[in-house]
RNA sequence: GUGGGUGUAGCUCAGUUGGCAGAGCACCUGGUUGUGGCCCAGGUGGUCGUGGGUUCAAGUCCCAUCACUCACCCCA
């Protein structure tokens, strides 16, 4: 038996009717926010994710799918797709048509990680980017927008988990500050700490080692760093959010794992999924249009989780179950032009028919009708036929009335969707 | 990449100190000559994840390997 490659996963049927509410969902909300769909490939150079993303994060250093294309270049499958929102709005030159765009793209990543629960090798997001609009305002508006998202589908215990992660101007003073306290306590550090230490010092305040923890209890917090823009800024954030009753946390040990970032940081928790409990995260990124070799724009996105959506939703409520409305049972391979045809009319009617083309006998026909959970059978023999009335069951109630041969589709829709 | 747990019928799982491969559900047939669910009777279905090893004998013990799963890590 071939397998599926690790880390991936099949979405079946029973699932993909959730997957297609979410997603319509998400859409009418964005849309109404004002954001337009972008497709885009799922395979890039590999040095737009060692530019975006950082050469010294998880991601890039052991992470990525890359592969080498006929010329020898580094094609990488996208570990997340903001990167290449950017390298299109730059591009495209979109920014020439109107600096400010919002857009939104849905599809799938890839990470070479340990799969677990709601951790796999390849999994979804929707993403939502806005472009050219540096206002504190559009930052609450997109936080707002996320809220709403999960309100309208019905999901609680979340909390927003909100920080700063300060510019250029500001960061280094505080990055200096944590080094320096690091530095003095490297003995206390965790192996992992130790490595971060230098390469990304700001992932040691949230590493959940308990020696680290205590090392980071009188850390410096960023919050006391940021220059007077990015504290207005910042401030406005809370302020328009309070103004909009969503609830948040402060959270200084948000840390995002992609350098791009700056200024506002923030995470959509749950407590219902175990230790993967971010369902959405996103932030600020003010440099990275410049940094990609773009016009400098300010912007801000985020993502959803889909697959850890979608896990969610389905511990709660059984689906509901796609069932027909009409099951033919046919019986006698002389019956069997009439009610292919009516099968294939009733389906072409927005009728969901079943049928069963296999030499059954009504008792087996009707156990499958059953099964399949069909609200009428249509029973037809030779008897029927020769009758010119094929009988209409309802399984529910048992009623059986006879239904003229000539005609029959029609008369069978209009009974249906009385 | 590191650690723990689990792999036996389509599904959920039993399987004792190593001694004939099991149950429930599902499926098929019959009880009911053309009427489903409930009930009763019978039946189909297994390379015991895979490959080695120990043994007269391995689902059971040992080694390796693969997969699933949870956690670390990282993040959506």
């Amino acid at each position: 038996m071939i397998q599926l490659i690790r880390g991936f996963k099949d979405i079946l049927p029973d699932e993909t009717p959730t997957w297609k509410h979410i997603e319509e969902t998400a859409v009418a909300l964005f849309q109404s926010f004002g954001f337009k769909e972008i497709r885009l490939p799922i395979v890039e150079k590999a040095e737009l994710f060692q530019r975006s993303i950082g050469e010294n994060t998880d991601i890039v250093e052991k992470e990525m799918y890359t592969f080498e294309g006929s010329k020898g270049e580094l094609i990488t499958l996208r570990p997340e797709a903001t990167a290449s929102v950017v390298r299109s709005y730059i591009q495209q030159k979109l920014y020439a048509k109107d600096p400010i765009q919002k857009l939104y793209t849905i599809g799938p990543m890839f990470r070479r990680e340990r799969p677990q629960k709601g951790r796999y090798r390849q999994f979804y997001q929707i993403n939502a980017e806005v472009f050219g609009i540096a206002s504190p305002y559009i930052d609450a508006q997109l936080i707002s927008m996320l809220w709403t998202f999960f309100a309208r589908l019905g999901i609680s215990g979340l909390s927003v988990q909100l920080n700063s992660l300060g510019c250029p101007a500001c960061r280094p003073a505080f990055k200096e500050a944590l080094s320096s306290l690091l530095a003095s306590k490297t003995g206390n550090l965790c192996a992992d700490c130790v490595r971060r230490q230098d390469k990304n010092p700001l992932r040691v305040l949230d590493c959940k080692v308990p020696s680290c923890q205590e090392v980071i209890g009188d850390a410096p917090s960023m919050a006391d760093y940021l220059c007077d823009d990015c504290a207005r800024h910042f401030r406005t954030v809370q302020s328009a959010l309070t103004a909009q009753n969503i609830p948040f946390e402060l959270n200084p040990r948000l840390v995002r794992g992609l350098d791009y970032y700056t200024r506002t940081a923030f995470e959509i928790q749950t407590e219902a999924l175990g230790a993967q409990n971010a369902i959405a995260g996103g932030g600020r990124y003010d440099m990275l249009t410049e940094m990609l070799g773009g016009p400098a724009q300010p912007a801000i996105g985020f993502a959803i989780g889909l697959d850890r959506l979608v896990a969610l939703l389905m511990e709660g409520l059984p689906q509901q179950e796609l069932t027909p409305d009409i099951f033919i049972a046919a019986m006698g391979e002389e019956t069997r032009e009439k009610t292919f045809a009516w099968s294939c009319a009733l389906g072409r009617e927005g009728i969901r028919t079943e049928i069963d083309f296999s030499d059954k006998g009504l008792k087996a026909l009707m156990k499958r009708a059953n099964r399949v959970g069909a609200a009428y059978v249509m029973i037809v023999g030779t008897q029927e036929v020769e009758e010119g009335a094929v009988l209409l069951r309802n399984m529910e109630t048992k009623e059986q009335i006879a239904i003229p041969i000539d005609g029959l589709v029609d008369q069978v829709k209009k009974y249906l969707t009385n």
